[in-house]
DNA sequence: GGATTTAGTGAGTAATCAGTCATAAGGAGG
DNA sequence: CCTCCTTATGACTGATTACTCACTAAATCC
């Protein structure tokens, strides 16, 4: 019989384990946000992205591994944004948008607005949720501890703000989470809620 | 061989349904707090309280249901706290402790005090993350939602909040939520802690 | 004391799970 | 062509799961 000719397909392409690394970290923030740490099993992840559920610990050693990966990932997103948020506050395009406020709060009222373009996508907004319901696991609870301490330093830094303003901040963005997580929202106002709740409004 | 004398143990005494249901519930809450919905099996709430597991379902229709009924009890809880804080307030026995002030600040300063001292015990707190964690599950999230409504309606009226303090309320209670699931307090302060966080510093 | 109801369990089942391992197969270099 | 490394999977395992069912035994009623 004749060799038969080898389609390429694109599923047959083969990635690099880096690549794999990546698609499975976002797979599994994905789903870790919508079932949890014990809800999700690492099966569904890997359909997610089309692999085999084995490959799963060719690039993470255990699915907690994956889950304090994938709680890295979530905070990394939000310091990110915080910053990019703060730079932009410091170089605004429309000077006089902020004239009668204090640049400490035109900045977290710029990384309000950041967090809520975050969060709107869901996913992070969700998944941490879950981060905190795991931190009766203590690998886990270590890890979000460490991570909010870093948060609250670099916002209370790059933003100025300290005490009361900077716990109101934080407060009304966890009040956001929760009422966001359980769709307690004027549908059609979705994005007037979320500067209401920010104390935007 | 004669009849064995029956040994009267405490543990062989029957309880109504109404009692192991009412048991059973409180184990439910206590492991769900912990390990959330998927992470808890009904083994381990059974052993709780020394009944076989397949009688939990006697008692229960399924997990998930008494899961519900762990939320409903969970709010009651808060509920009852928050009415009892407001009728206290309206007849305080320091009456000069506000004088300066205003009545509804008052009753939600109790208020915020009363839900300070329901959440120290922990395990309402931690159950309280696990079902907004548990929202993706659309039953949960119907049932969170309803009573969510219910708290922030029926705290506007006994407390004659409304706005921004009552927004203002529940986002210090939500932030304090978090951070005591991280542990992230002060230990050798956690009282005072707990009352700057929800602004009573 | 016999009959009926109610509390409670032991033994199971089918499904699912995290994690292992031997092995295939693609691609690069010779 | 062959060799070698890396990507990737199929087949498996032992443990755990929610839930069922046939059954025992304590209380209650007549």
């Amino acid at each position: 019989m004749a060799r038969q000719a080898a389609v390429k397909k694109a599923s047959d392409l083969r990635h690099t384990a880096e690549e794999r690394r990546t698609e499975v970290l976002q797979a599994a923030v994905a789903e870790f946000a919508l079932h949890g740490l014990h809800g999700t099993s690492t099966e569904m992840i890997a359909r997610r992205i089309g692999i085999s559920q084995p490959y799963i610990f060719r690039l993470f050693p255990s699915k907690k591994a994956l889950f304090l990966a994938a709680i890295d990932q979530c905070f990394d997103r939000v310091e990110t944004a915080f910053r990019n948020a703060a730079r932009e506050s410091a170089n605004p395009s429309e000077p006089n948008r902020h004239a009668t406020a204090s640049p400490v709060e035109a900045r977290l009222h710029e990384m309000g607005h950041a967090y809520l373009r975050l969060m709107a996508k869901r996913e992070l907004l969700l998944f941490q949720m879950q981060a905190y319901a795991a931190c009766s696991d203590e690998d886990v609870r270590r890890k979000v501890k460490l991570r909010w301490e870093r948060l609250m330093k670099v916002t209370g830094e790059i933003s100025g703000a300290s005490g009361d303003a900077l716990t109101g901040f934080f407060a009304r963005g966890m009040l956001m989470n929760v009422l966001a997580s359980i769709r307690l929202v004027p549908e059609k106002s979705a994005d007037k809620w979320g500067h209401e709740v920010l104390g935007y409004g």
